[in-house]
DNA sequence: TTTAATAATTCACTAAATAAATCATCACTC
DNA sequence: GAGTGATGATTTATTTAGTGAATTATTAAA
């Protein structure tokens, strides 16, 4: 084995290369499309998701500085697309919302590169949703050891809410 | 729909979503170590796998300007990582070649994650293996229509795995 | 009531990326 | 073989992301 071009290992990341590729280049082409850059279009994605974020929390989910996260949101915010709010429990913390322009934005995004793989996937037959779901995880446990807070920021619900995977 | 439980799609996005963030974790770290910045540690595994490659060819791998390759390499030629050779068939094209340093310095590297990664692959039963293959191929294929150039650079070498490309 | 620790910001700086302009070289066509 | 246009790399100027360190305000603890 392991004689011609490429075996399995080397397959199987090749296409997870694709993968991070497509997605990528399609992150940049949504965020351009939105009309604002690809970091700050995952902080607006992160606090739509989840109505509001704190700076904190940002910069954690982000695996960035704070110092960071006020650069971008002060961008947003000068588009108009999120609000700063003061928190009431703890005054040291701020609250980031999304503008009603900054919601309809996102909403009205192409978001193509997911439509078509949310349209494919539904295509598929239900063992192999099953199937590919149970390979994806099983990659996604061999990649990260210290299984770290992946959570939504992509919830398909909609075909049009633009989530940046 | 879309209360509290994810349907398959949202786990599917979800599990992409966790491959995304470990692997662009794991290439900070991983340059970090190297003692370069991702980027340059981009170009330093394209150019170390094809052995020598032009800026503009990896403009166009790396989807960037080719102003940008320029000051990338003009930083890992500065960090003896790079050196540039005058092509004798088109002089206006440049060859960008490993140094011995560079070389051994990506051969030194840590690895981690893509070491963990091989060796969780290589543990799996063979249809196992095959499965995973043609599930990531699938996806990859949902994400990237126009079928772009996705070669390498993750070619799995030092495990013993490595086959050349 | 001092003293810690925490949350956000500001400041100074580096890196990556781009577009536009420049320069050299190549490929044609007349 | 001289002129024209395309190509490959670079330079310049600018924007965006990102960082660590210092600062300010607030909370929590001693």
């Amino acid at each position: 084995m392991t004689e011609k071009s490429y075996d399995r290992t080397d397959e199987s990341l090749i296409a997870l290369r694709r993968i991070l590729r497509a997605t990528e280049l399609y992150a940049r082409d949504l965020a351009q499309a939105v009309g604002v850059t690809p970091a700050q279009l995952r902080v607006m994605q992160i606090v739509d998701d989840k109505t509001s974020a704190t700076p904190k929390t940002l910069a954690k989910q982000m695996s960035v500085s704070q110092a960071t996260i006020t650069t971008l949101v002060d961008k947003l915010v000068a588009r108009g697309m999120v609000k700063r709010e003061a928190s009431e429990l703890d005054r040291r913390q701020i609250n980031v919302l999304m503008t009603d322009l900054g919601h309809s934005t996102l909403e009205k995004a192409p978001d193509a590169l997911q439509q078509r793989y949310v349209r494919a996937f539904a295509g598929l037959a239900d063992w192999e949703q099953a199937q590919l779901v149970s390979s994806l995880e099983r990659v996604a446990d061999m990649l990260d050891a210290q299984n770290i807070d992946a959570s939504p920021v992509l919830s398909s619900g909609e075909l049009g809410l633009g989530k940046k995977l």
